[in-house]
Formats: structure tokens, sequence, C-alpha cells
DNA sequence: ATGGCCAATTTTATTGGA
């Protein structure tokens, strides 16, 4: 059977709704992992989800990260957070088994300026991210997905030049995103598509969609052996157009599984 | 075309995003 598979920063999940449901309906994934739903569990929208054929599972939190699953069948062993990161408030990580496969929505912080507390955070959080998934049997199928704030390589940075030494693309970051898919991942993306120039985040200012000013950081990671599965993956740039976008579009992957 | 920040809260400023 097929598995479709999509992430999606939303940027607010109230704000993002309609649109939201709109790609639902048209793309009909079974499974979509959100990020900065910016919202609280208590408010959010499970009616309306439900009525468009699907559950959630939400780490919640107000106006800041948020992150949540929706999948069209019920999951079972939900956890949430990182457990080296317990004392942290940040809703970053949520993690499902869905049909058998385990699926991570995951917000990787930005990092503000190589030169801060922030940036500190980022690579703190990336070293208990590893250490989760170094606890993970990777021979069974794992698919981590998310906003992981980091372009792997030139082709995923608009202008290399300017953008090399920022919290996103920088030698530590590039050898950050390796040593997460050393740990037995495939950025499927890129394993479907060799082309550069295809991004999945532009910046709101500088007119940076028109320009084509983007940045691929949204990835769909899937242990090595479910890789081999994947038919067939993309990015949806056109959700960047029109009335409200969130400044992140939807990557999918499909998988013939079973 | 796809447009000149956006979203939430602390709301007429501030914080964080990336």
């Amino acid at each position: 059977m097929q598995l479709k598979v999509a992430t999606w920063n939303v940027n607010s999940i109230r704000i993002r709704l309609p649109r939201l449901l709109l790609w639902l309906e048209e793309h009909q994934p079974d499974v979509m992992a959100l990020q900065e739903v910016k919202v609280m569990e208590e408010l959010f929208p499970y009616a309306a989800l439900r009525e468009a054929g699907y559950s959630a599972v939400v780490a919640g939190q107000r106006t800041y990260n948020g992150v949540a699953i929706l999948t069209k069948t019920e999951v079972a062993e939900v956890g949430r957070g990182l457990q080296e990161m317990a004392e942290d408030t940040a809703a970053r990580l949520i993690v499902a088994d869905v049909a058998g496969i385990k699926i991570a929505s995951i917000y990787v912080p930005n990092g503000g300026t190589v030169d801060s507390a922030k940036y500190a955070y980022k690579l703190e959080w990336l070293r208990c991210l590893k250490s989760f998934l170094a606890t993970q049997d990777v021979s069974r199928p794992l698919i981590i997905c998310g906003d992981m704030n980091i372009a792997p390589d030139e082709r995923d940075v608009a202008n290399s030049e300017r953008w090399e030494g920022t919290v996103l693309y920088n030698e530590d970051m590039r050898g950050e995103f390796a040593n997460i898919l050393a740990l037995g991942f495939i950025d499927v993306f890129r394993q479907c598509n060799q082309d550069g120039g295809l991004y999945s985040w532009w910046d709101y200012r500088q007119l940076s969609f028109v320009r084509n000013d983007g940045l691929r950081i949204d990835h769909i990671l899937a242990s090595n052996g479910l890789a081999g599965c994947c038919t067939a993956a993309g990015i949806d740039r056109d959700m960047r157009k029109g009335e409200a976008p969130s400044d992140h579009v939807p990557v999918w992957a499909t998988f013939e599984v079973g």
C-alpha cells in the first residue's frame, strides 16, 4: 500500500487552518507533520481536522513552537519531547506510531545568530536529538519530519555566498545534518531530486519569494530501509503563493510499504 | 506571477522567526 507523508511549518495553525484544510483535501496525505502550530492543546482545531478526516496528536505551546502529527488512522505510543531536555518547556518534538511506522515531527531551534545563546541552545538540542535517534532501531521503519533549520548543501541555498556562516547554513550545521543521516537516515527529497534551487522557505521580507531567494530547511528523513521504498518526493512551492501563506511550504514523500 | 514582513501577546510596542 502507498503511504504519503508530508511536513509543513504552518506558522500558526489558527491563521493557517483554511489553507491547511485545502491542502489536506487536495493531497490527502496519510500523515501530516506540523511545526509552529503556536497554540496550546486546548485551542488546537481538533474538530475541523476531524471533519476533514484527520485525528491529531499535539505537543502544544502558547505563542511559540508547538508540533503535531495528523493522521487518517488513530495512532499509538505517543511521545513528547527529548528525554535529555526534560526541563526545556519548548514544544519541539512529538513522535507517534502510525500503523507500525514511527513518525516524528520536529522543530529544530532556529539559532538566532552564531554568537548567541540561541545558537548554543540549537547545538544542545541537536546533540540531544542525535542521542535520541541513536537509541532508535533504524532497521525498523522510522521517519523524521520537520523544520530542521539546516540547509544541507549549496544546492539548498539560493545564494550560498551570502548565507554562508549563518545559523542555517554553515560548516557546523552541514556536519550536524550529515551526522544525523549517518545514524541511519536518508533525505528522501534529495534521493528523488538532485537539482538545486528547490526551496521550502522564503523570508516574508525583501521580495524573497519573487526573487526565489529561499532555503531548503524542511526535511523528511527516512530510515535507510524505508527510504528504499520511497517512490516520489517533492516540495509544494505553490503553497507560498496567494493570500496569507506560511513562510514555509509543504514537503511530501510517498512510500510503497507492506 | 508569486509582491514590499508576519503572528502572538506583552497590543499602538515587543519578541521571535529565519
